[in-house]
DNA sequence: TGTACATCAGTGAACGCGCGTTCACTGATGTAC
DNA sequence: TGTACATCAGTGAACGCGCGTTCACTGATGTAC
């Protein structure tokens, strides 16, 4: 039995493509300001009967699902290659994957919000949305094991960690398939969330009247933050 | 003329109450999962008709608003007192807001969801959410700027720092009235910045199987972050 | 204190719209012999 | 290669529901004299 991974007859190539009209129009309408999503709009903008969706989506819900896992996938794949293709230092890397993130943020900020934002009433995740939201975290976990192995992030004294932190931290270890010490992992942490608070903040309007030059002030912060990760402190050397 | 402060009429006072039963109605179907904002729907739980809502709000969004409007002093004023009844540390203060804000949203996801989540689609939110929306950041800036004045904060040593972000640093200063080092206030507005992405990563689920005990290493982290606001690193003494 | 008038809360029907999902159906595409 | 049958995309009507907002109205409360 073949794998149906290039589809071969017309029926299974116009499956392939009507369902990724379907995605990319509804997309698009989300980032319509002020919608939320809609099987008929979505279905009436393609010219289709509204029914006509079900041959592709069970239910909304499994659109909303298809769209979450796409820009997991999306944002994660824009990590990756802002990773690959920055200098070697951490500095570098971390830069450009913070950089990277937040542009596709806010060229795409409805897709951010989907993930990334307050959960979609009435809408529940399925386990299928997991693996994909790991993809982008996984690069980050990159950067800082390559920066301890090289050296470049030193192990700051070990602070008093309540050992159930130690376990959580040692069970991202295992997922990650690293060893990294738990203050690194900590310290990695911090300027990760740090890294989503930002965007959110901005993204969310909470920066507004406060913060102007928004391109300046993310990446003075950010390079701040990572001085902090890579020495565990925010001075000159 | 006497200033409306207190009701006297018998109906102004049933107006402020009905006026309150409705805000605290909504806000109780928008903490039931999954559900939009629907006048109605409150209109029907009050056993009232619909129409009878415009007596108190002139539209749905003016409704949102008043609920945002609310949602932000609540944790403006939670976020006073856990300051003012913490010890005299900056690190005591700073755990005790830190955990304030986080238990007040864990008490209400949909509040916190309702001012620091996602934009509701199709509201904008007016000019008056912005004071109420600062309190809670006052609070917050107070107590860097007690620590910088006893000294317990100290100043690292300059990064360079754009004039672009200096000055929206300057303008921070001016809006709270008061005089931060600029690289003290870039230290908080990273704590700051990272509590809100924490609470927001442990809330919409990103932490899902990936931290267990969430309690302790959110107060480790804050910890840690709170260490870096004071000197500038994440070491032990 | 009593009366006349103005204010205002609340009603119920209606307007005009939206939605997700189901179902019996037609007609084209694909498959097995 | 040609035919018979199965599969499946797509239709259009319907079900049963929701929504925000407006409007003419009734009847109670408040105010001025």
């Amino acid at each position: 039995m073949p794998v149906a991974s290039a589809p071969t007859t017309a029926r299974a190539r116009a499956r392939a493509e009507i369902t990724e009209e379907i995605k990319q129009e509804a997309r698009r309408q989300l980032a319509e300001e002020g919608t939320d999503l809609s099987l008929r709009a979505v279905a009436r903008a393609l010219g289709m009967a509204s029914s006509a969706v079900y041959r592709y989506f069970a239910s909304r819900d499994e659109l909303l699902t298809a769209l979450i896992i796409e820009t997991y996938d999306t944002v994660g794949e824009a990590a990756e290659q802002a990773a690959a293709g920055a200098g070697p230092t951490v500095g570098d890397r971390w830069l450009a994957l913070a950089t990277a993130i937040r542009s596709w943020a806010f060229a795409h900020p409805h897709d951010y919000s989907l993930v990334y934002g307050s959960p979609v009433p009435g809408y529940r995740a399925p386990e299928a949305t997991i693996a994909p939201a790991e993809r982008v975290s996984l690069v980050a976990l990159r950067i800082v094991s390559d920066g301890v192995a090289s050296g470049e992030i030193t192990r700051a004294a070990e602070l008093d960690m309540p050992s159930a932190v130690r376990d959580d931290l040692t069970r991202i270890n295992v997922l990650a398939e690293l060893d990294l010490p738990p203050d690194v992992l900590a310290r990695g942490l911090i300027v990760w969330t740090h890294l989503f608070g930002t965007i959110s903040f901005e993204l969310f309007g909470h920066l507004h009247n406060v913060i102007h030059d928004y391109d300046a002030f993310f990446e003075s912060q950010t390079e701040r933050a990572i001085r902090f990760l890579v020495s565990g402190d925010g001075h000159d050397r």
